[in-house]
RNA sequence: GCGCCGUUAGCUCAGCUGGAUAGAGCGUCUGGCUACGGACCAGAAGGCCGGGGGUUCGAAUCCCUCACGGCGUACCA
């Protein structure tokens, strides 16, 4: 259960209440319907709620702030609610105190929920689709698509736990030119070794990575000289074949030590096979949305985005101004683009698998195409606009000794995903790249290659720890956490009880957060504050050796935090060990 | 040129729909268990929130403008 909007909606109603019996006594003027905000006062000194209300509405009700709140703190009927006391303070704020039963119910719902405390039915019966990583199946995988896969997993788990029906997706680029070019970089090599490095010119835009003579070597121990004089297309066909056999195992292997599984991988070249890509740029010409030119045939990228934003409340002119381009969907030489095989992928994620929503984790550098994408799903009336959301996640800056090192799958030097799990835990690295996706991150090598406790992830997990071990120990005694029931809150009296009760239950409404802004770093960040209150806890409030009474109240405060800890870690993606 | 993202403590980053004295971790400094785990806790120092205008009771947050950094502007994927 969200306690938190329980509390809110309560000092919402009682408010209004107050507002309604003092304009009914004349102490204010009547038919001022001004919202209510209710916020949580950073200073507990301020209470433990606060509402706004008397600032925003003096001005439509002709009072000074002040004499607002006097109104209606004397109309204030607390009684049967969660506070005891309300108080006007500064400028005009109302701050409310929360009494022994709000505390009573947060730690019941804990109790009550354990593994699912945190889930709520926000998205229910909506179909998301997750579509993450979608890594160029052509060579290792690098730490744009480590961030990436993080942030997609965590962000399906989030919206899953927010009630939504999620499925996570990876599109394998299996076909086009940069399969081609791949082709090619594998026949380079081969030839290259048979006939040696010199007498083989390597393609200028080819992959020079290792793994590329790696993939020529075990084709040529598979096959020796038999594709030396072989038909040049069956060969390209042939060595793509093989390069996507070795790379596509490797790449599930990398993720599944990563944590991450998906639901589907999903094969461009089928949207090819079956003819759906060229039945989709069919149906944008049956729709008037494509002409001819060159030889090619082309989306009106330009007009359908104008459309777009003047819906969306530009200004024409100022929209006039811009300058956009068309989009060719198949070139003169009959081959379909990219962007026409994107199109019928998204067409088939809406008008074949009927999903309600999908995300798309993209690196930034793609952000020129979201506009376009979305805008040709509206072309083909599948709603773009409202249904496809594309989060842009900054790309990954590596830096070792000060210095940037540049990712490039062509120079080979790069940092492959695997590379990083040899160096680093997957605990710390998904904690690490689950960061708000619209930063630029620095990674620095030299500093995430060590163990030590830099990563805030130790500082979480410890706590997780440490209350195992405290709860073995006080059973090895005979003394269990108990019932529910027989807790009496009303003795967990000091400031480290009363705020890690408040902790608690925060964690729904953050995963509430996490999924609407689509961020799942608000959990990193209320996990460390979780852990930070628990630690402060423990320091301040013994158990060993307390009255039963309290030794009661403060296990099952105990027990609760392990279990909000461990629902977090969960999500992320972490263990939550026992031990360290 | 046009467009997108960013700029907050020495470093890495928070700051929810505008709210009270701008926060956390790391680093630095000073303290704290013969007691449930010291991978912890208490405290201190450290900020023209990139610059400048504007909107209002109130701006790190909204608008304009400039600077700096990243990225994009393909019959590439």
């Amino acid at each position: 259960m969200n306690m938190i909007q329980s509390a809110k909606d309560q000092i919402v109603e009682l408010t209004k209440r107050a507002y309604a019996a003092a304009a009914t006594d004349g102490m204010l003027p009547e038919g001022v319907d001004t919202p209510v905000p209710v916020e949580i006062p950073k200073d507990t000194a301020n209470g433990d709620y606060t509402t706004t209300f008397c600032l925003a509405a003096a001005k439509a009700m002709h009072k000074s702030p002040r004499d607002v709140a006097q109104a209606l703190t004397s109309k204030m009927a607390l009684d049967g609610s969660y506070f005891t006391s309300v108080e006007i303070a500064g400028p005009g704020f109302l701050n409310f105190r929360l009494g022994d039963k709000w505390y009573g119910d947060v730690l019941a719902a804990v109790d009550g929920e354990g593994a699912h405390y945190g889930r709520s039915e926000g998205l229910h019966g909506k179909k998301y689709m997750v579509e993450f990583v979608s890594a160029n199946p052509t060579g290792p995988m690098h730490m744009g698509n480590a961030r990436g896969g993080v942030l997609g997993d965590t962000l399906a788990s989030v919206l899953d736990w927010n009630g939504a029906e999620v499925w996570r997706e990876f599109y394998v680029n299996d076909a086009g030119n940069q399969i081609e070019k791949f082709a090619k970089s594998i026949e380079a090599r081969y030839f290259q070794l048979i006939q040696g490095e010199d007498a083989v010119e390597f393609p200028e835009d080819g992959y020079h990575g290792d793994d590329i003579r790696e993939l020529a070597k075990a084709f040529y121990d598979q096959h020796g000289n038999s594709y030396v004089n072989c038909d040049t297309e069956k060969r390209h066909a042939d060595m793509a074949r093989f390069g996507l056999d070795v790379n596509l195992p490797k790449m599930k292997g990398d993720l599944r030590r990563y944590g991450i599984e998906f639901d589907e991988w999903f094969y461009e070249s089928t949207l090819h096979e079956s003819g759906y890509v060229a039945n989709t740029v069919q149906a944008l010409s049956d729709a008037g949305w494509t002409y001819e030119q060159d030889g090619a045939l082309w989306l009106k990228t330009a007009d359908i985005i104008r459309d777009q934003l003047v819906k969306a409340g530009k200004k024409r002119e100022d929209v006039d101004k811009l300058d956009l381009k068309d989009d060719v969907l198949r070139r003169a030489n009959g081959f379909y683009t990219y962007f026409a095989a994107d199109i019928a992928y998204h067409r088939n994620k809406f008008g074949v698998r009927g999903f309600d929503k999908v995300i798309n984790i993209w690196g930034a550098d793609h952000h020129g195409h979201v506009a376009r994408l979305k805008g040709a799903m509206d072309a083909l009336g599948l709603d773009g606009t409202g249904r496809l959301d594309i989060v842009l996640m900054q790309l990954v800056k590596l830096v070792r000794d000060g210095e940037t090192v540049r990712m490039s799958k062509r120079t080979g030097k790069t940092i492959s995903l695997s590379d990083l799990l040899d160096e680093i835990p997957v605990d710390a690295c998904r904690w690490f790249f689950n960061t708000k996706p619209d930063t630029q991150m620095e990674f620095d090598l030299g500093l995430a290659v060590r163990e030590d406790s830099e990563n805030p992830v130790y500082y979480v997990q410890y706590a997780h720890a440490r209350i195992c071990s405290l709860l073995k120990a006080l059973s090895d005694e005979g003394c269990a956490a108990p019932e529910m029931g027989k807790v009496d809150i009303a003795l967990a009296t000091t400031e480290q009880e009363r705020e890690l009760v408040k902790a608690l239950s925060r964690f729904p409404e953050e995963l509430a957060m996490a999924a609407r802004d689509y961020d799942p770093s608000y959990i990193n960040r209320y996990l460390v504050a979780l852990a930070g209150t628990f630690h402060r806890f423990y320091n301040a409030c013994r158990i060993k050796g307390e009255a039963p009474d309290l030794v009661a109240v403060r296990l099952k405060l105990a027990e609760a935090t392990k279990q909000v800890l461990c629902n977090g870690l969960g999500i992320l993606g972490v263990t939550a060990p026992e031990k360290m």
